[in-house]
DNA sequence: TTGATAGGCAAGTCATTGCTTGCCTATTGT
DNA sequence: ACAATAGGCAAGCAATGACTTGCCTATCAA
């Protein structure tokens, strides 16, 4: 669940696609493809970005929808919202480090 | 600088440990070896979980303390504070799919 | 109908990574 | 002093992952 969006998280270029998803939602294959290019200095294939873009799918990031021969991709940052507000307190934002002792010293 | 964080979040296991850390902070090597085992049925071995400390380290979620011969390991939830608001939008919550047209048709 | 465009599928390569094993250092208790 | 405890270092292994290459399908324009 949770588990599929670290790691589609964990590669820069994938972060990258979601920026220019950010920027411009509802682009192509082959658009991201040119962003990607031409904004960053990625040179990658066709392939590459098709299989992250399937990692970030499966990971519920990105959703499709076809018409005709293009294939147009959104964001989706409804998986993003409840990733880390595990580790961060409900309250304190900032645990005021208490020194403690180990739990069993025998 | 966020990249680490994002490799140090894509492991499972790092995950737990803070959550280990999350319950209890300041806790040894040892001890979090302990609770990985009982609490979560982990079997791993000590160096195992000593590098993914070292990983969680590298990307500033633990800091550690050593005191004698203890190192006590604390979290910190700093780094996790702005890595997602850069794909939510700064007000727009939930971005209302506006269908849009390719950049270039030829 | 033919060619160009947009995309998919599958096998193969190469680097990374998570984990183990073995040995070594430092601090503490008796 | 000696043994037990807490941790570190480094080489090795097996699995995952990112990327490429090659070929194949579908839609649209001429």
């Amino acid at each position: 669940m949770a588990d599929d969006v670290f790691k589609a998280l964990a590669d820069p270029t994938r972060r990258r696609i979601l920026d220019e998803l950010t920027d411009r939602t509802g682009q192509t294959l082959f658009e991201i493809c040119g962003r990607l290019v031409t904004k960053h200095g990625l040179g990658l294939s066709r392939q590459a970005v098709s299989q992250h873009l399937a990692v970030l799918e499966a990971a519920g990031l990105v959703s499709t929808r076809r018409e005709g021969r293009y294939k147009f991709h959104d964001l989706n940052t409804a998986p993003l919202e409840h990733i880390v507000t595990r580790w961060l307190g409900p309250k304190t934002p900032q645990t005021p480090q208490t020194p403690q002792t180990p739990e069993s010293t025998p």
